[in-house]
DNA sequence: CTATAAACGAGACGGTACGTCGGGTCTTCTG
DNA sequence: CAGAAGACCCGACGTACCGTCTCGTTTATAG
């Protein structure tokens, strides 16, 4: 189905060095530092070679830190909802723990400001799957007819509590904390 | 007390000018557009005024928001501790609906990101009153010898989901989850 | 023999238009005026691709004005002193007299006073081809062993008094001044 | 005659540490780095009385530079012309030999660009004594009606020549050149 | 086996924000 | 009131980054 364009095709690779470079400068100087051109040539790369596959710098970077994290959550199969909060939970701290996801986070929230249609988008991609997932197993355990938006909300708090812990809290604190949080949310 | 220095005075007026036009600017046009000049131009004043005063737009824009918004909380005097939730939700929910503090959480995540002491500073000076609070109420309800801490989780979740509930969501459905929120949140 | 650079080259055209830009804002707003910016924008033209091809302000307007002026000068076939002597007077009384090469001195004297080595270049390309002329015509018609000194001098005088016959004189004196110019020059 | 102005009287000190100061920095820094702020500094004197006294930065060199070397001139009783004019060339080059005098004249010119009526007064102060003081002793030795204009001219050559060759020429070259001039100089 | 079309590295381009600095004016307090 | 100190407005300077555009070169498919 994907026709065949004529001339050269693109460099498979080039993708992969980009986001990979994308990572590491985050994660390395921040998300100032992290130039466009900074990227290119640690991906021995040329900047329209950037261009051409993403629009913004902003895109890119969204790209190299949530195409990284939307790989296997796998929290699918849990067996009731207090298993499926702890389970999120491990998963959501672990991600904003990772240095690159922080050092990410002022532009994210700047592109989410600026373009309202990407938090639908972000949303669906990333909350979708496991808040339905949620939504029927709190049905089975007997929850009302706003399970549903429980489900939303739980997961709301899950992500909302994993960022902030990881932005103010640090140490022995952060943990112990963080620790206590799933035994808090109760969505029946 | 304070030394009389020699030369003329810095005009206090221009701080509270320059702090009212970012915040102003920042609901306005965002962050991107929040410029230095543009600031100055509001506040009818020189750009060397505002790097007079402080050392980059980052540290302006941080002041200009959250020296605001340490005002008088007032969650104090709740009853029990579902009620002490109930109305940290609706201050925090609120807080977080503010145009200018949207815009200038870009900012804020750069900032706490490359100046670590600012954690500490911002949860102690944000969060600890609440929370000292809500740890004595939780004691008076029962709660075991972890209080404190969760206490300390109760507010990450309020303010995390906060956070996200306004950054992901919008329209109604943005208001129905807020109202689920925190019925779900549950330290005892 | 001109190595082929990689990457785009640069335009050719911008060189003239900044340099034209430069001469005719020179000429009617003076050398305060004379912004870099403005001379961007006449001559349709961001800032950075003029600070690529020079260093500094100054340093473009020098060769705003003085490229400009080293075209040839063809005073060289002049029969005898006198004759040589009356049409370098007219030359350079029509060089100082230009709007744009007056606003320019005080940018060619600073230039001059702080980088030494521009002193010999700018007196061998502007001044050596008339002074060996002149020289050998002296010579020619019986001046003495300091022939050549002699002709340095009367290039000293020319220059100099049409400088300030223009900056200090002005209206119907000035040219009445300028015109007995010549007849005191003498070096015979 | 002077009246009695009341309240303190103003420091006379100031104003020749601040001239001194002025020729100094020219000297030393340029006249780039000449700001008044370092006048002032180095003056001990504070910016403000700077601008009680002259009305911009360039007036205030002007005078430093100009009155400095508008004292004993003194070339007045010549018995001839050829001597008035080797007295008047011994006098001029060796002011334009002067540091400060040189770094001064950027500024010079382009206040008199930018200021068309500090010619005529600048040619008065300067020049008229002389040239006026010369034009009779023209007027002595059989020069016809226009002695008046060559007098004139015969400054301009003067002033311009010593200028140029303290610009343009260095070392031995200049000294000799130099020695040469008033020889080429020739109003009868 | 050549022609074409697109991708590639390098880097110039327009635009614009940043932070610094100098000139000239003003406002305080002290003598 | 003069004077020192220094804040104030204005605006130019030079740097950096973004996103676009041209170069000349390389590479895969089409004919």
């Amino acid at each position: 189905m994907t026709e065949k364009l004529p001339g050269r095709p693109r460099d498979p690779g080039i993708d992969d060095a980009a986001l990979a470079a994308a990572r590491e400068l985050l994660a390395e100087v921040g998300w100032e530092q992290t130039t466009m051109v900074a990227i290119a040539e640690r991906a021995g790369v040329g900047k329209p070679a950037l261009y051409r596959r993403w629009p913004s710098k902003t895109q890119l970077i969204f790209e190299a830190v949530f195409n990284w994290m939307t790989e296997p959550v796998a929290v699918a199969d849990a067996p009731d909802s207090t298993e499926w909060i702890q389970r999120s939970f491990a998963y959501t701290l672990d991600l904003f723990a990772r240095p690159e996801v922080q050092a990410a986070l002022p532009g994210l929230l700047a592109a989410l400001h600026d373009n309202p249609d990407l938090q639908s988008s972000l949303w669906r991609e990333f909350g979708a799957p496991g808040i339905d997932m949620l939504g029927e197993t709190l049905q089975g355990e007997g929850a009302g007819s706003e399970a549903a938006l429980d489900a939303q909300a739980t997961m709301v708090l899950i992500i909302g509590s994993s960022m902030i812990v990881r932005l103010l809290l640090s140490g022995e604190n952060a943990a112990a904390v963080a620790a206590r949080l799933p035994r808090i949310v109760n969505p029946l």
